[in-house]
DNA sequence: CAATTTCGATAGTAATACTATTATTTTTGT
DNA sequence: ACAAAAATAATAGTATTACTATCGAAATTG
């Protein structure tokens, strides 16, 4: 397992990466927040699960939102790296685009190099999840504290490539912020509000869906 | 205030509307779930606002869960009723589609006939807090009990026009969703996370952007 | 191997999300 | 107008959550 991904050391009290029992926090707490949900999740549960306890879990972290900002801030981290693997030694800026559409939009593949175990929970995590984490009244706070640097920057250098193929394309933050939301909203619908989508788990048009988009929106 | 909007019984213990202790339960607890947001909202501290006490409320509404998502659906039978404002009498499918997506992303305007005092409190509660009533554990068993009708029935509804006006177009449903759900979340993005977006409350693009993505990607 | 950090065990607190009981007030049917 | 029924206020109580505090034992480190 590859954690050495840039996680903001204000998510943490002590780095969980640093000794045996903050691994054993991540990887049975991610499995605990996918499990139960982000409401029924405490560290009570999460200390049993690891045969340790609250006092443990709260040495490592604040409470039980930092935890899941931690988790959703690892996910970005990882797909700023996947993002990178995409698009070096990619000359063409329309290639760049597309590649990282395909990152950000597509369902991750255990045969990519560079696959981390953990993603395809975190992403469930982020699906299911990041909503709770981030329409909070400490948003504000928080962005200041650069918690959400990771998302920025990734809204930011993919709206980059944008402005690059289409410079008179007046919304591209809004239009690369959209399909990432819209990427994980749909995968929500297709699984528990079908009538709402057009992609299913068996035959996923969420990458398809993106490509069109940008295809369709942007003159080059 | 008309709050003869149609919501499902099944979010209710006892019709709030029926009385007028019910009635303050609904306008003192927008305005608090609007200013403690979902987490510190509680019945103790709304009854507190409206005089009475916990068990009162409790007689209406099962939870905070419950009532959270009776505003939410309250919201969607108040903009049900502007799509078919906005649709009866139009002739052209392309007008009447244009109508539909700046009633669904466009900012509601208390000129507008039939306006609802309480529409912009509402607006506000389902950017955000919708998230947290729809991502939980017993989104099925509500989605079971028509809870989410309301909502599919709006997506379907313009869905419809969308095929009507490019049948060829392979994802109408993902279209709409997407649409509604991105306004919410670029007015988010506008007001906590600016540079993820390039709508902001002065100068609104959210509506303009949604009709480019519609003129751009449907073929008629 | 001494000093320091980390951990486990236990206890305790304030707040939350309810349920229960009962007396009083309000509403309703006739 | 009045008895019966329903709704409400007041109060109390419970289980769980989200922590904080203390302290001795174990592990780590310099």
């Amino acid at each position: 397992m590859n954690i050495s991904i840039q996680v903001s050391a204000t998510l943490y009290l002590k780095d969980p990466t640093s000794s045996e029992i903050g691994l054993k926090i991540l990887t049975e707490g991610i499995q605990l927040m996918q499990d139960l949900g982000f409401e029924a999740f405490t560290f009570k549960k999460l200390a049993q699960n690891i045969q340790s306890t609250e006092a443990t879990i709260y040495r490592y972290f604040e409470n039980k939102h930092y935890f899941l900002l931690y988790l959703i801030n690892w996910y970005w981290g990882i797909i700023s790296y996947r993002l990178l693997l995409a698009t070096t030694n990619v000359t063409d800026t329309r290639q760049q685009l597309t590649n990282s559409i395909a990152v950000l939009t597509g369902l991750p593949d255990s045969s990519h190099p560079g696959y981390i175990a953990e993603e395809m929970k975190l992403k469930q995590i982020v699906i299911h999840e990041s909503g709770k984490a981030l329409h909070t009244k400490m948003v504000d706070d928080e962005n200041q504290n650069g918690i959400y640097l990771n998302y920025k920057s990734i809204v930011s250098t993919v709206a980059e490539l944008v402005k690059t193929i289409d410079p008179s394309f007046p919304y591209p933050e809004m239009l690369i912020s959209n399909l990432i939301e819209n990427a994980n909203h749909q995968r929500f619908f297709s699984v528990h509000l079908p009538r709402l989508t057009n992609t299913s788990p068996e035959q996923d048009a969420v990458e398809a869906f993106s490509h069109l988009i940008i295809q369709k929106v942007l003159q080059s």
